[in-house]
DNA sequence: GCCAACGTTGGC
DNA sequence: GCCAACGTTGGC
């Protein structure tokens, strides 16, 4: 089994957007980069895990935990002239972009990136290194359970930030 | 095959 | 809206 962890804009698909959907269930499509397609199409498997993150919003962070559903397949946004993700050189016959569907399993709670960013055990993370773009990266089972296990805890709060500074007076 | 121009991503 | 980073495109 494999770990990823897969970038949604809240304002595309959000995890309570995910939640309410039949099966709870998304097709990961419009993806339209070739490593990203490629880890989908050659390297995923029904039953691994994703760490679904929010991207491009006010607190982007891990807002919930996932699973491959189904086994990659032709995205059919890009057959579609009228779609936003239609690709003319992709025919039915030679499809260029595949997806998977992903599952939730549970919404956690928000795992901020300034929170990913402050645990030394997630140095190596592949979103926390400069530069990194891709929307699906591979995780390691190691930071994954890390990760897990961290979402089972109370994050930091502005209550925290509150004591530090009252206990900092003592 | 080189590489400049352009587009996209995504945190801030 | 800014900007760094990176992928893609297309002329040569």
């Amino acid at each position: 089994m494999r770990y990823w962890l897969m970038k949604s804009e809240p304002s595309d698909v959000s995890i309570d957007d995910l939640a309410r959907l039949p099966n709870q269930t998304v097709a990961w499509y419009g993806v339209r980069n070739y490593q990203a397609r490629n880890f989908m199409r050659d390297l995923m498997q029904v039953d691994d895990r994703v760490l679904f993150y929010h991207s491009s919003c006010a607190q982007p962070g891990i807002a919930g935990l996932a699973r491959v559903s189904s086994p990659a397949y032709p995205d059919a946004t890009q057959f579609d002239p009228a779609h936003r993700y239609y690709d003319p050189r992709a025919t039915s016959e030679t499809p260029r972009w595949f997806n998977v569907d992903v599952q939730l399993l549970r919404k956690t709670r928000l795992m901020p990136l300034s929170e990913l960013r402050a645990c030394p055990e997630l140095a190596s993370l592949r979103i926390l290194q400069r530069g990194n773009r891709l929307s699906i990266t591979p995780v390691d089972a190691r930071e994954y359970l890390f990760i897990e296990t961290r979402l089972n805890e109370p994050g930091p709060t502005p209550d925290d930030a509150t004591a530090a500074r009252k206990s900092h007076d003592f």
